[in-house]
DNA sequence: AATAGGCCCAACCGCTCTAGT
DNA sequence: TACTAGAGCGGTTGGGCCTAT
């Protein structure tokens, strides 16, 4: 199988940019002869480059039926779309938009739609609404507005910025636990796993115990052992993070021993991030010509029911209405 | 006007796949 | 069946351009 020579043993040959010269033999030798080996092409035309340069530079840009400037609407929806049932099969997806070049829908996609889609809540990855990773990132927002809001006295006090880092690094591990186990299981919503994890959090801020404890605790390495993700993920489990935030409530009592630790789940080897857990999958199905299954983007989603509460904390004062709920803010806890 | 930072995209790199022997 | 050369793919990079300060 070995792997290419391409361009690694020839010595001499230019690199970088084209000139308008370079362009002109390699246009008028393949009109002429067609590319036929490009691995002989560059003698034949009188080029000092690889073969692999000039390839590159036919099919990505001297092509004559390339289409050039911006891409319209219908191409933008068509990419999105075609991305959410291949993934990153950048060639696949440039045969149905005839004109366009993999390389330039890739550079399209990473440049304006990747953006696009996570401004609109959507995660570009799964083309799923965003819940876990939202309120991931709402993290240190919570604990901030949580040291403002629990007055002014020693509570806050003791909690200095290498606390709430600590604080936000364990949460993080715990709410990620929480989603994995949420996401792997078919099975009915776990018991509020979300205030498991805020129950971690809380016994971390008192200083008490360290992130490798909780580690050892929580069986992480377990964790290395997934099962599969695969593109049918149970809609069950994301009804699981949504009982995640039905689990924020005010009588919701805590526990500084209790942490939510309920071990590993055996299975897979890999990754543990279930964002990425799809397109791992259809990488190790092996490269070029493999076809991903359909990820069930247009599957009705339970999580729309997270992602609608964390929009609406996220509105004016949300997370602080809900912070004033949380009364166990003001616990001895703390 | 100068400069820093971000954006964009052509080109490169390294890997896998496929066809030929 | 095993091996190799060549082709193709997806990820990444680097430098030019644009914009904000």
């Amino acid at each position: 199988m070995g792997r290419s020579p391409s361009c690694d043993g020839e010595t001499g040959v230019k690199k970088g940019p084209w000139t308008i010269e370079e362009d002109k033999l390699l246009v008028e030798y393949i009109k002429e002869k067609g590319h036929g080996s490009w691995r002989r092409l560059p003698k034949l035309a009188g080029l000092n480059r690889c073969g692999k340069s000039c390839r590159l530079r036919w099919t990505n840009y001297l092509r004559p039926d390339i289409k050039r400037g911006r891409f319209t609407d219908d191409e933008e929806k068509l990419i999105i779309h075609l991305h959410s049932l291949l993934g990153n099969k950048w060639s696949s997806i440039a045969t149905k938009l005839p004109g366009r070049t993999d390389n330039e829908i890739k550079n399209y996609w990473n440049t304006h739609l990747h953006k696009k889609l996570l401004g609109m809540g959507i995660d570009p990855v799964t083309h799923r609404p965003r819940t876990d990773l939202s309120l991931l990132a709402g993290l240190p927002g919570l604990l901030a507005v949580a040291g403002n809001f629990v007055d002014s006295g020693a509570a806050t006090a003791a909690w200095n910025m290498n606390a709430l880092k600590l604080q936000v690094d364990a949460a993080k591990f715990q709410l990620l636990q929480g989603l994995v186990r949420a996401l792997t299981t078919a099975a009915a919503p776990a018991p509020a796993p979300g205030m498991d994890n805020l129950r971690a959090l809380l016994a971390v801020s008192t200083g008490g115990i360290d992130q490798n404890m909780l580690l050892q605790q929580c069986q992480w390495n377990d964790m290395n052992n997934l099962p599969a993700l695969t593109s049918s993920a149970p809609t069950s489990g994301m009804h699981n993070i949504s009982g995640m935030f039905d689990g924020f409530s005010a009588s919701d009592g805590l526990s500084s021993t209790e942490l939510g630790c309920h071990g590993g789940v055996s299975g897979r080897n890999g990754t543990v991030d279930p964002m990425v857990a799809d397109d791992q999958e259809c990488k190790n199905n092996g490269g070029g010509g493999v076809s991903c299954e359909e990820t069930p983007a247009s599957s009705p989603f339970d999580g729309l029911q997270s992602l609608n509460l964390i929009d609406d904390l996220n509105t004016d004062g949300g997370w602080k209405d809900l912070l004033e709920q949380m009364s166990w803010l003001n616990s001895s806890e703390l």
